[in-house]
DNA sequence: TCATAATACTCTAGTGATAGAGTACTCTAC
DNA sequence: GTAGAGTACTCTATCACTAGAGTATTATGA
């Protein structure tokens, strides 16, 4: 199963939804930046899950505003394959940001000036991500235990990233530095 | 551009390459962990890139062991691609393992013991991980800067996650006892 | 009452990716 | 001289995903 299907599968699985709700709580929940999903996928991947038999959908007509929705139920299916999805995604393993590593892979033959510039950027994307998760953390009180745990996750992340950074920006300063010299 | 185009672009830009021998040196160094890429694709991905205009092909008549191959190399275009790429690779921003926060999203609705379970079985993975990334380093002497880099990151990384599952994990536990003393 | 905004999909066409089976050639060892 | 291992693709069928345009319904305010 897919990140984008379990988030979903998790969605509907909390109570029953249909395909716009859930395009608006993906983006409440800031959800979009780990699930991917785009707004056309939404429908695609909720047909998907009713064929595999995991979730079953009703139409409920127009009530309060807008047209008639077809909303979404987890089935005992359903309900089992994201209990176990879920579990195994917390069991790992996983892999931490592929794409900058494979930007790492690239270093050798990236001009030691644009190398520490694009690094720099990085260390700004970090910096932001770090105060938006503090005033996430901040803005919710009384957050349930597992919330925590999530801001915490990602704040030592970030944390970590960035202390690698400062080590790392330098010791690439002074390679540019050594280069100049053996241009003497 | 994907990660595992902008890996395949940049091993052509290392050297002309055939695709028999891209599907080595991906599983030599290692890639697959990062650059997600199945040896069916290799092909497909390298004839997309020669469509783009960024590598172009020659036949090499058989020499040594094993028929004639199709040789790729870099053209001008597709340098400049991959430099942009991999500037923009590095420079961010990124997001860590996302499949284990979409595990975490849904850990409210998971029995503790087995959430308990589910992230002492990550703990394992962390663990193995460090030790695999510990001895490719002890095990390459005299490694260029940027390659003690890649090691630096991904070390500091699984170590953080370690702490945060030692600090986490127990945090858990005491939840699961809080739950007994209720079932009482 | 009529335009506008918001709700809630629906459809099509296209790109992207991959599994897995099949083909063919060359060297080595017996 | 031939069986087997290793080299090097090639092809087909299928699944996955997404952009973007289009459709239809209802509430709201001028």
């Amino acid at each position: 199963m897919t990140n984008a299907e379990l988030a979903i599968l998790g969605l509907v699985a909390e109570t029953p939804r249909h395909g716009y709700e859930i395009e608006q709580v993906l983006e409440q929940r800031n959800m979009r930046r780990w699930a991917d999903i785009g707004f056309s996928s939404i429908y695609y991947l909720l047909s998907k899950l009713e064929k595999k038999g995991w979730i079953s959908s009703q139409m409920q007509p127009a009530q309060g505003k807008g047209p008639a929705r077809r909303v979404y139920s987890i089935l005992p299916a359903g309900q089992q394959a994201w209990y176990q999805a879920t579990l195994a995604a917390l069991s790992g393993p996983g892999q931490a940001n592929t794409a900058f590593l494979v930007g790492l892979a690239g270093l050798p033959g990236i001009r030691p000036q644009d190398a520490v510039a694009a690094l720099r950027q990085y260390r700004r994307h970090v910096l932001e991500r770090i105060q938006e998760v503090e005033q996430a953390w901040q803005g919710a009180e009384n957050l349930p235990a597992f919330l925590q745990g999530m801001f915490e996750y990602s704040a030592n992340a970030l944390q970590t990233e960035l202390d690698w950074l400062d080590r790392y920006i330098p010791r690439f300063e002074s390679q540019i530095t050594e280069q100049d010299d053996e241009d003497l």
